[in-house]
DNA sequence: ATTAGCACTCAACGCGAGTGAGTGCTAATG
DNA sequence: CATTAGCACTCACTCGCGTTGAGTGCTAAT
């Protein structure tokens, strides 16, 4: 049982994976001798693949079919078998072509990034842009709209912009506003939003007397506009990708998968965990969620520029998924990411 | 052929409809007579639905099985024998439930009002949000970030607000900032977004001489900002639902229509036509598009603020939709989102 | 240890009979 | 003369059954 594989054993391993990555049909022993150069019998290879089976790396549909690798066939392949190709010269001048991102917006780019992802991997794309309450708060503006109306602008250290209208009750003359905001530039930047907030909170319970009048208003402001939670930007790209797997022919399953990949939350759930992650993760079958989304492998890495604004983006697809491309192709756009984030603040 | 209907048809058409629309299997003359009090025999109801078939509101599948309606026989049961019915109060509340809304931004507020489409009619609900351009400017400012990037804000008369991170090249003061918003906020007011573009160039090109430094300055900045599209925010909701009708069980259909409802640009050209009518718009079958959504109808209404901003929402399902029940729902959400659009201004 | 040979298994395919819902036509009926 | 009962006919659908063939596991020979 935990005898490692011997090497002729992992090459008809790798080639029963491959194969059945390729074809999405059961592989049998005849297949192998003939697609590959082994030296070998097919009745040597069914011997082998017994004990591969034995050994729960394969699984046979029926007695008369072939093999197809079982999630644990994948993990041993993904972790011992599979060496990662650098990403070929054709993907990665795709990828990295300058004119798909030129002069969008943050939440275009997320979204052309999806595609992109998408695109080359054929499978679906996931970009969870990074979450504002984490990103360093750079600089705070207030702007009066009319009727005692603010819009509150907020800019982050990595250029993200977010902005929220408020009705304060009290009508400020521009002059309050100036200085509210150049009380709240000088103290607050460098910090996280949450920290930000943190820090509001406290300053408003415990330090009351101390402040002016000025100081106290500005602090009401800020709390204000930063009420209410922002919610998560998830990007999907290429779900139509998904009914192209024969894998997912079934009526049922097809629901299921198109269901999850509409739920916003659900998604964030999926790509959360690998925020905090470095460097490509890859969940497979049962590893990537509870049923969830039966059937897939998820492929994430966490993107981050040099000013700490961290996202995730990956590839979900079926189980039978050609990791050897989707994992270079994942890694290379997520540095990628990380440098257009530098590129914009 | 161009012989209008008598009663007697004009019902067993109806019940013909309702019934399929219902089961979504042909419906044939027995049924027709067991599920309505009609006092007629099989056979009579043969007759009449012969005839039917024979102006093409109706077709049989095969010999041996009832009928279904065309296209045709959806165009006219929709223009002369459905009345609409009042919606429901369940309904009328379950829309009209202001928690939903409650503290949401315009982008969330579109999103949800897409779901609240799709959810109600359990179809898929789309959302065109106000195209920027065509929304009237109320108010410009800009916000100083670091190395000489001017934030630019506008702010239309409904509300909506819209950014642009621009570099101009020169660094201003803040003085001169305020002239020139200042300026801006006093010649241009009123205008459409595109107008206001006009303008721009015209001032730019034409009267060159005429304008002061601040002035100049003021259009070049504005003219940068305003560059390059705003593409049309289109929503969409329980695109899963279209999974769920009999109707697109094959796998062909089903991929085309994912596709199509994947594709920002091609459900913006579905809803613009009706963006300037007036009023629930239906679109049965082939009126809807050139195979794009083979087998699709669309229900569409415009919506407007007080304010001029101009959107579209609508559902789009089977050809065999309930259309009863879809008009009055489409019809009642583009009154309310109009409402909000309001509340927001 | 490897392989050839062989009996065995079982999904997939094709075929034909049976079933039943539904039709169209004709002749009878009020 | 519109309506209806009766009847033969059509045809998708289902089920059972034999055939096929890819693939296996076991055993004996190399």
């Amino acid at each position: 049982m935990g005898a490692p594989l011997n090497e002729r054993s992992q090459n008809i391993l790798e080639a029963i994976i491959e194969d059945y990555i390729h074809t999405a049909e059961p592989v049998g022993s005849r297949a192998i001798t003939t697609r590959h150069a082994f030296h070998l019998s097919p009745a040597t290879v069914r011997n082998v693949m017994a004990d591969l089976e034995d050994m729960g790396f394969l699984a046979s549909p029926h007695t008369s079919a072939g093999r197809i690798p079982t999630e644990k066939g994948y993990q041993y392949y993904v972790e011992s078998l599979l060496q990662i190709r650098d990403l070929s010269e054709e993907f990665r001048s795709c990828i990295d072509d300058d004119t798909r991102f030129a002069g969008k917006c943050m939440e275009d780019v997320m979204q052309e990034v999806g595609n992109l992802l998408s695109g080359i991997s054929s499978y679906t794309g996931l970009v969870m842009a990074p979450r504002f309450n984490s990103t360093i708060f750079r600089q705070i503006e207030f702007v009066r709209l009319s009727q005692g109306r603010l819009l509150v602008i907020f800019v982050s250290e990595s250029g993200l912009v977010q902005n929220k209208v408020i009705e304060p009750g009290i009508d400020f003359s521009a002059r309050e506003l100036e200085s509210i905001t150049n009380y709240l530039n000088h103290r607050l930047p460098g910090m996280t939003i949450t920290q930000v907030r943190e820090r509001i909170a406290f300053e408003l319970r415990e330090e009351k007397t101390r402040l002016n009048k000025i100081q106290k208003q500005a602090f009401e402001l800020s709390d204000k506009a930063l009420q209410g939670d922002i919610a998560e930007q998830v990007y999907v790209a290429g779900t139509s990708r998904m009914l192209e797997q024969p894998d997912f022919a079934s009526h049922d399953s097809m629901m299921r998968i198109m269901r999850t990949l509409e739920s916003k939350q659900q998604l964030i759930e999926l790509l959360d965990s690998s925020q905090s992650a470095s460097g490509v993760q890859i969940f497979i079958g049962s590893q990537a969620s509870d049923s969830k989304i039966e059937g897939c492998s998820l492929i994430t890495a966490p993107f981050s520029g040099q000013n700490g604004a961290v996202g995730t983006l990956g590839v979900i697809g079926p189980v039978r998924m050609n990791y050897s491309q989707v994992i270079p192709i994942v890694d290379f756009t997520a540095s990628l990411v990380g440098r257009l984030l530098d590129r914009e603040s």
